[in-house]
DNA sequence: CCTACCGATCGGTAGG
DNA sequence: CCTACCGATCGGTAGG
């Protein structure tokens, strides 16, 4: 990797000011400051403060999307692969966490035709996930009531790293996964008691 | 219920606002042109913007914790517990889903000092979850190898509601409730196969 | 990348 | 609750 040029530093100097302050709060500004230009100088660069937006969220959107495509193209039985899966939508987290930040807090803030494609990629990505539940589904693995509700489940703990997720942590990201999973799999009841008996 | 203050619209009509637009993106004068004020006129009923989402933000804190300890003071079994503190806790969000979405998205925007306060009362709010789970491996009805990420997993799910829930949907509360407990409880885990043997 | 600036709009106030 | 307004700051631009 060279050295990153101005507009990328730009960029993830914008990510880290979005995700600490939020879109709306931070002005170009304290991202032009930062940088150690002015703030017109800015426009060199970038042509709105909305693109600046819109790049990032597009970005953690594509890292999400080829984290996930690469799980369900292997040949892993479906429980791996939901281990895999959880475990890379983890590390894409890690790995930005003030991008993914932006990404779930600030999405919203763009114009209607941008949203409308990022949800459209959010679609792709939850598709992905409900491909892997039925898959263990028809194979016998798994066994659910009510897929919709494991996928819904499995994505909310996923997501909800972002308010939570320091790097500096005492747990990799596979740990994590691997805690999630087992949870996940195995249930929380005592084997030992018989729920029925005890109501 | 009397008919609402003025005082108490104003609050509806930011809580509809912040949630919407954000915190920082909504302006004193669009609150006001929705209450048929003017911008002015509205500081005879609030002393500042700040002082708004406070107020929003502080009542959804009380909201989660009042329906809580109603729940630590049951003597039901730890999983019916578990049960109805989820139900609790997705009825406070499906009543409030403006409230709810200022108060985890817009919370941060709040002073160092009131960060504080609201930080202290999810503190609290996350140590009554804490109980319900230790309960339930000292009587033997629960068996996790890590109450904090079954914590973790229990206030991930409940908090992402305020990202899907919508009042108009298909399934109540409860019914919402039932099917999480249900696959925690249970796991997805197809019993009459072996893990170890597909490994 | 800077100088110099723009029109618009912001949260908030004084005085009634 | 209105009139009338404030200082500050916003995103962005023209011309170099």
């Amino acid at each position: 990797m060279a050295r990153p040029s101005q507009r990328e530093q730009i960029l993830v100097e914008a990510s880290r000011l979005f995700s600490k302050k939020g879109y709306h709060a931070t002005t170009i500004r304290e991202i032009a400051q930062n940088r150690g230009i002015l703030s017109g100088s800015l426009y060199a660069h970038i042509s709105s403060k909305e693109d600046l937006l819109f790049e990032i969220v597009d970005d953690g959107a594509d890292a999400f999307l080829s984290a996930i495509a690469s799980v369900s193209q292997s040949d892993r039985p479906p429980i791996d692969k939901l281990r895999m899966a959880l475990c890379a939508h983890i590390q894409v987290i890690a790995e930005r966490m003030d991008a993914a930040t932006v990404f779930f807090h600030e999405w919203e803030a763009l114009s209607e035709e941008r949203r409308r494609l990022i949800q459209a990629k959010r679609d792709k990505y939850e598709a992905h996930w409900n491909a892997i539940l039925e898959e263990g589904m028809a194979d016998g693995s798994m066994s659910m009531a009510d897929p919709k509700f494991v996928r819904l489940m499995l994505l909310s703990v996923a997501n909800w790293l972002y308010h939570w997720y320091r790097p500096s942590g005492p747990l990799a990201p596979e740990e994590i996964a691997d805690r999630f999973i087992q949870i996940l799999v195995n249930g929380i009841e005592n084997p030992g008691k018989e729920r029925d008996l005890r109501a």
